[in-house]
DNA sequence: TTATCATGGATAACTATTATCCGCAATAGC
DNA sequence: GCTATTGCGGATAATAGTTATCCATGATAA
């Protein structure tokens, strides 16, 4: 059991992007150096993110990426979901039926109790990751970071995020 | 996120050797009869279930593999544990410390918020699994389960079980 | 017109999983 | 003892999936 490393960089990207301006975007580029991570690939995952609905994405000299909702309807669930793909981890091959005594395909209508185990365990697995908002994420690293990391952080997004033409931003 | 296909082999056999005599045993070779698998592979995930101390092995002609404790206190974490290795799935690799902007190390003592939010995922749906009986599995599956299957996997067992030497066993 | 940036496809390098084989040790039955 | 059966471990190959890179294309702000 195993999950890709995109996760992590689709989180801590989309963590990134709740702390640009209102319709403001930030190039791949420079979240990719963020995290010293492979541009082209990150960009891989991102685009992940834009299909299913939770960035946005402006092509052009001035755009990027930002949320497609606010962070406080972004859920972990939502993005590695997004990453990952909508599969259960545990895939039932039904080898209860793949041994020599073949039965009636009738006697195999009743699923199998061990699959029914295995994926509830994971509805609880993605429910605990429903509950955990992006908005959260970000307001505990704000609190509970130390200063300089979050210091740094705001630099970072204030010095590569792109206003963008029709709408009004501050810029720190 | 993916769950290795050993996992599914796994529990199924467990199952199965819930269902023998006493300290009989049941060849693994049997087993991978029973379920349509590779033998040889399938002595890989028997074995890492021995060495966790799940299954007992007995070698010899008589010999093959049992339970080594009451069906009542294996659980399916215990088995995927056993099969899939104790990490977790989420893996922190500390990205955001890894960009071109470095701090110092003392800026990054706590924790990993995103990570902590993803362990605790992890940690419901391990809870899950605990709470998921060997025992429970199989009482499922024998009150449950279309009764021709029941029967064939009964006499199965029968049919291949070898009761052991220093012990009293019934056979059906 | 140009430079910047997202998009998609093709592709390669790398890693993990899956699978097989063979020699070895243990042991029940003869 | 001898033999056949069975688990054990190492070595190794085949396969699939992940990770990573490159290039051509389209969009758009300056």
């Amino acid at each position: 059991m195993k999950l890709g490393e995109g996760v992590e960089a689709a989180i801590h990207c989309a963590a990134m992007l709740a702390g640009v301006d209102g319709a403001a975007t930030m190039p791949g580029a420079a979240m990719a150096e963020a995290f010293g991570l492979s541009p082209s690939y990150l960009l891989k995952h991102l685009n992940m993110l834009t299909a299913q609905g939770i960035l946005e994405s402006v092509p052009g000299p001035a755009g990027g990426y930002r949320l497609a909702r606010p962070a406080e309807r972004i859920t972990l669930l939502d993005i590695v979901l997004a990453v990952e793909g909508r599969e259960p981890a545990f895939r039932c091959g039904e080898i209860r039926q793949r041994g020599p005594v073949r039965l009636d395909a009738s006697a195999y209508v009743k699923p199998c109790g061990i699959n029914a185990a295995m994926l509830k365990a994971e509805r609880a697995y993605r429910a605990a990751l429903a509950e955990a908002r992006l908005s959260d994420i970000v307001a505990a690293y704000q609190s509970d970071a130390d200063p300089r990391s979050v210091a740094a952080g705001c630099a970072f997004v204030a010095r590569h995020q792109r206003p963008q033409k029709s709408s009004s931003t501050k810029q720190a």
